[in-house]
RNA sequence: AGUCCUGUAGCUCAGUUGGUUAGAGCGCUACACUGAUAAUGUAGAGGUCCGCAGUUCAAAUCUGCGCAGGACUACCA
């Protein structure tokens, strides 16, 4: 401990957070953290790779603190904990950058660039800003060690995801299927649904809609649509028809099922066709009639063969009639003739009426026209019906040659080359078509938001294509499972957006058609026979030996490489990126040669491959899986629940039938302080850098923590700031000065056993401290750290700084050293130490700089302090609250009085009306009369005393027992006038009649409390009433103004520059008033001492100043007196 | 469109199993205090607890339907 405790002239948190700074480099104080837990149990951590091609802004210094501040808990109570940084190195990001960079696009790739050249730049540009993140993760004082990240793009890292992909190879969880995913005939490539949010990518659009009839098929399934109806002319000779909307008419040739909402309920319809204006029979959902038939065309069924008779056939108030209902449940499995017949689906079953529970009746019909190939709900819906597809569309976006008449023409006119588009697009064509075939019921421009290519501006396509595949869905039940099992802070983002994500959970589709990213490690022959995935360099270059050996190869690219030596310089031998990994060509068992599958993997998987990947693992610390896998704790943005969270979750479960994670803390966004989301567009981003410079990491951290949970969206406002640094690190910056201040002059023993010279007020803080380490243990082992950091602010401002200081401060610099003084700055270093420990996590330099001013050594290197419920002491604790309370009523009094709190009165009385009560006024009494000024407290016996009383019923009481009499019973009580009061309390209880009911009221059911006390003057908290004598007499008046008199010399001290140790001579004038040199004479040893005054008791009054030569100050004492006085530093 | 979060004083936020007159800090106004002083105390002004309906003796709290802001996912006939 250090002998001498350093003093500062003022606070300065970024100064503080830049030396403590050096000084954690200087001594590697976080290997020394880790070095002193080396032999501890483990706790897990895995930090989540950015992406180091942006900067950071604001919200990563929320990001990273939370974590940062778990950590740092966790290792001072005693774990090892481990943070590896990591960088996320592949992606379209990056691409996009690089290509902007460059000035390419993706068609130049191969072409202008190649793909080596492409692939080094994307290497390059991914690191860019990896000095600045680095330096903001030290300036914000996150400890992560940044000398050893792992790194996505690394052939080691790659090595464990292809390891990862073999195993779910290996238990048919990878296949390649076929799917709807947006594409760009334009572009001719497939986008990511990254580059479909893109701004500007939705746009509205007036596209060509139809409602086109499906005629149904009449069998057994069918046959209830053909039943007679009162109309005359029934359906059975011309047919009924389903219909069904669409947005995209070049969609229908391709039709091959009709899907209906099970649940939803549709009718038989009959009216006229508005092109043809035959009569004819149709079905549709019930709640979408209004959209194509007006009510006031209603005919009744019965009268309908007259009614339709009369109509004009010109299209206008078609008269229209209804006549059953049904499920649609009921038309499943019904059989329509197909619309437009060009071609025949090759496989599955076709022209079906299927259910979907994604079927609306928003708009449409409430019967979704299903082509499979260009929908990815058609493609989901169909293949469980094992309905077939037809795809009559080319890459290019053309119809194909099966098409006609339409063969070879772009199915939306903007794919034209500029200028030769034809006047009717397919749309429109198709749409004449229908309507002459009959088969059109409305044909009208609609108006939705349609996606566009970013790239090329033109409409995108859903068209399916092959990719590959994770079987997640063959997991789905162990992935829910196992997701319960994990501590998600907030538990609704588990439960809610989460577990909402899983149980709809989707085959991963794995796929990318680019270049920056790990290469799927799958090679084919070009029959698609034989294929091998590949999992380890061993297995490619034994795969490699064999194929030079059959003479595929020519070479091994990777003959310099030895698979057992896990060096890094062996290892930087190795690029398995594009085009490297697409030049190997692998031979297959019957000898023919493989190529690579052309695909990248989803960078979501390279980032969720991080637990094993990061370690090299399974190639090196094999054994050591248990220690780092599953990790304890993560943290990140909210946005990642479905990436990060996600990839993590299925990686581990697919692989390892293992939580990745057995918490997690999800955080919101830091907005602008209008609740904005910050962007450079709008201009509100916050600068980190600036703000870290400006306010200090503690602060800023303190700020963003204490401010608000950090799963709540943050609304960053630096006023907030300034409000932590001037109410918290001040007070508590105050509070240790204070300390040193007065520990330095009188150097009191710090190690001396004062357990039996603790007072009220030191046992009080010593119980508040120990219940807040409690709390504070709790909130942090439950990722809390808002309502840790709100009662570690509480105390120190309130409890230490405001109260236990403020009424102890005498006890440190008055009187002679020993057991009592001991007591106060033991007391009071004791929590100032705490406080340092409980603090260090969320700031982390302050608090250092605190503990090592107080011990000598780092917050960071100590051990979490264990809370002691022996010194928790509730009745204490509540009897001092009882004391505050009471406190501020006589101040308020006062106030009201118009007595300053320097003027003493002589007593003041609280009734009571318990023991309980009794005895804790008895404790506070010397406590309460100090800080009020007040002489005496008489403790009232209210039960005996003239008090008039108040009762109120206790509603959650009296509520359970009274139930719907509560209102009428209350309404009693309340008006019980004093004699019914007394007998309630003398007998405990009370009959009363309500409402002709017999009710029993206990004395418990209700609150008596004394309200006013006659002629004295009053206030009351709740039950707490206290009245204050506020009579003066000559005493007092006297005592007033010599305190008056103390307080005026000590403000002169001050202002005159003398040190709080310094002794003066003092002299002070007779001034004729009798009253104040009665008080002078009176308490002439109270002033001298107060003052710090070396002058003989009887020299303080005198006619004459002793020294000639000595400043004479004025001071008025109150609106009456006023004195002269002199005051010199004592020679002595 | 779906899922989730948020909505309480001018601002930032508490508010327990439903219980009387809904709280704190900041800011504002007034006064006090002046050896903790960029602090502190007292008092005051400031509320449609987002809205509507329901359950209940009793709703900021529970339920339903909406509204506004935000996030993610999807993009649909």
């Amino acid at each position: 401990m250090p002998k001498h405790f350093k003093q500062y002239d003022e606070l300065d948190l970024p100064k503080v957070a830049n030396e403590v700074l050096e000084q954690w480099e200087a001594e590697d104080t976080f290997g020394q953290s880790l070095e002193l837990r080396k032999n501890a149990p483990p706790f897990v951590f895995y930090e989540g790779p950015p992406s180091a091609n942006g900067l950071p802004g604001i919200h990563h210094v929320m990001a990273r603190a939370i974590k940062d501040i778990f950590c740092r808990f966790q290792t001072q109570k005693g774990k090892l904990v481990h943070r590896k940084a990591g960088w996320d190195t592949h992606g379209l990001p990056i691409e996009l950058g690089v290509e902007k960079e460059l000035g390419i696009t993706k068609e130049d790739i191969g072409k202008t660039i190649s793909i080596e050249d492409y692939n080094a730049a994307c290497k390059k540009a991914v690191m860019r800003y990896t000095d600045v993140w680095n330096d903001m993760t030290r300036r914000i004082g996150f400890w992560l060690d940044l000398e050893h990240p792992y790194v996505t793009y690394q052939t080691k890292y790659i090595e464990s995801v292809w390891h990862l992909l073999k195993k779910l190879y290996d238990d048919q969880l990878l296949y390649k299927g076929y799917t709807i995913q947006p594409y760009s005939p334009a572009a001719g490539t497939g986008l990511s649904s990254h580059e479909l949010n893109q701004p500007g990518t939705y746009k509205n659009v007036k596209d060509t809609s139809a409602v086109a009839m499906f005629k149904v098929v009449r069998d057994a399934n069918s046959e209830f649509l053909f039943t007679p109806s009162p109309w005359q002319k029934g359906p059975g000779n011309e047919g009924v028809f389903i219909l069904a909307w669409t947005t995209t008419p070049w969609t229908l040739p391709s039709n091959t099922a009709l899907t209906v909402g099970p649940k939803l309920e549709y009718v038989r319809i009959k009216s006229f066709n508005p092109y043809t204006h035959e009569a004819q029979t149709m079905v549709l959902a019930k709640t979408r009639i209004s959209a194509y038939f007006s009510e006031k065309n209603f005919i009744d069924p019965a009268a309908w063969e007259a009614s339709a008779d009369a109509y004009a056939k010109d299209g206008k108030h078609t008269p229209w009639t209804m006549d059953q209902e049904f499920f649609g449940h009921q038309l499943e499995g019904i059989h329509y003739e197909q619309l437009l017949p060009y071609a025949q689906p090759d496989q599955g079953e076709a022209f079906k009426v299927i259910g979907g529970d994604f079927v609306t009746t928003e708009d449409g019909t409430g019967v979704v026209h299903t082509a499979p190939s260009f929908g990815a709900d058609d493609m989901r819906v169909a293949r469980q019906h094992n309905i077939g597809t037809l795809t009559l569309v080319d890459l290019q976006g053309r119809f194909t040659k099966e098409m006609g008449e339409f063969a070879g023409k772009y199915v939306k006119n903007e794919y034209y080359p500029v200028g030769t588009a034809p006047e009717k697009s397919v749309d429109v064509e198709l749409s004449i078509k229908l309507k002459e075939m009959g088969r059109a019921f409305k044909v009208e421009k609609y108006e939705h938001n349609y996606p566009h290519c970013w790239r090329t501006d033109k409409p995108i396509l859903y068209y399916p294509l092959d990719s590959w595949f994770v079987r997640t869905t063959a997991k789905k039940d162990r992935l829910i499972a196992l997701n319960k099992t994990i501590n998600w802070k907030p538990e609704s983002t588990g439960t809610g957006r989460f577990g909402n994500w899983l149980e709809n959970l989707q085959d991963w589709n794995l796929s990318r058609s680019r270049y920056w990213g790990i290469p799927l490690p799958i090679w084919r022959t070009a029959d698609r026979d034989e294929e091998i995935c590949i999992g380890s360099l061993k297995q490619l270059k034994e795969e490699i030996t064999r194929s030079v050996k059959a003479g595929v190869m020519n070479a091994d690219p990777y003959a310099d490489f030895d698979p057992a030596d896990m060096s890094d310089a062996n290892y930087d031998k190795v690029d398995l990126h594009r085009p490297y990994a697409d030049n190997i060509v692998l031979v297959s068992p019957s000898g023919k040669p493989m190529m690579r599958e052309a695909d990248l993997i989803d960078v979501w998987f390279d980032s969720g491959s991080m637990p094993y990947a990061q370690h090299h693992y399974p190639f090196e610390n094999k054994d050591a899986l248990n220690e780092m896998f599953p990790a304890e704790f993560i943290a990140e943005g909210v946005d990642q629940t479905r990436g990060w969270f996600y990839t993590l979750h299925a990686i581990s479960t697919l692989c390892f039938d293992s939580v990745a994670y057995k918490a997690v803390v999800s955080n919101g966004l830091v907005l602008d302080k209008n609740g904005q989301k910050m962007s450079k567009r709008l201009g509100n981003a916050v600068d980190p850098f600036k703000t870290l410079d400006e306010y200090g990491a503690d602060a800023v951290r303190w700020y963003m923590i204490s401010n608000a949970s950090p799963w709540d969206n943050l609304k960053f406002d630096a006023e907030g700031i300034t409000e932590v640094q001037r109410k918290f690190f001040r007070a508590l910056f105050n509070t240790y000065n204070f300390f040193a201040l007065y520990a330095n002059i009188d150097s009191p023993d710090l190690k001396a056993d004062v357990s039996a010279a603790r007072t009220e007020s030191d046992r009080w803080v010593l119980s508040r401290l120990n219940s807040l380490i409690k709390l504070a243990d709790t909130n942090f082992t439950d990722y809390e750290p808002t309502i840790a950091a709100r009662a570690i602010q509480d105390f120190v401002v309130e409890d230490l700084s405001n109260w236990y200081v403020r009424l102890n401060r005498r006890r440190f610099w008055k009187g002679e050293q020993g057991a009592d003084k001991n007591a106060a700055f033991q007391t009071l270093h004791r929590c100032l130490e705490v406080i340092a420990m409980l603090s260090a996590p969320i700031a982390p330099f302050f608090s250092d700089r605190s503990y090592r001013d107080l011990t000598g050594s780092s917050v960071h290197l100590s051990d979490w302090p264990k809370h002691d419920e022996q010194l928790i002491d509730t009745e204490l604790e509540e009897r001092t609250a009882l004391a505050q309370k009471l406190t501020s009523l006589v101040l308020s009094i006062r106030k009201k009085e118009g007595h300053r709190v320097r003027q003493p009165l002589q007593k003041m009385m609280v009734p009571v009306t318990d023991a309980t009560m009794h005895k804790r006024l008895e404790a506070i009494q010397e406590l309460v009369l100090g800080e009020v000024n007040v002489k005496e407290l008489v403790i009232m016996d209210a039960n005996e005393s003239k008090l008039t009383k108040r009762i109120k019923p206790d509603f959650k009481k009296l509520g359970a027992r009274m139930g719907k009499l509560m209102k009428s019973v209350a309404a009693a009580v309340n008006a019980f006038d004093q004699a019914e009061i007394a007998e309630l309390e003398a007998k405990g209880t009370m009959k009363l009649n309500i409402e002709g009911q017999e009710v029993e009221v206990l004395r418990d059911d209700v609150e008596i409390t004394a309200e006013t006390i006659p002629g004295l003057s009053v206030a009351s908290d709740g039950p707490l009433t206290v009245a204050l004598d506020i009579t003066l007499n000559d005493a007092l008046v006297q005592e007033g103004l010599a305190r008056e008199l103390v307080s005026r010399i000590q403000t002169l001290r001050k202002e005159t520059g003398l040190e709080v140790t310094d002794r003066i001579d003092l002299h002070i004038r007779r001034n004729g008033d009798a009253r104040f040199e009665a008080a002078v004479r009176h308490h002439a040893k109270h002033i001298l001492a107060e003052t710090l005054a070396a002058t003989q008791v009887e020299q303080i009054l005198v006619d004459q100043f002793p020294n000639a030569g000595s400043t004479v100050y004025e001071v008025a004492l109150d609106d009456e007196v006023t004195c002269a006085l002199s005051l010199t530093r004592s020679a002595n």
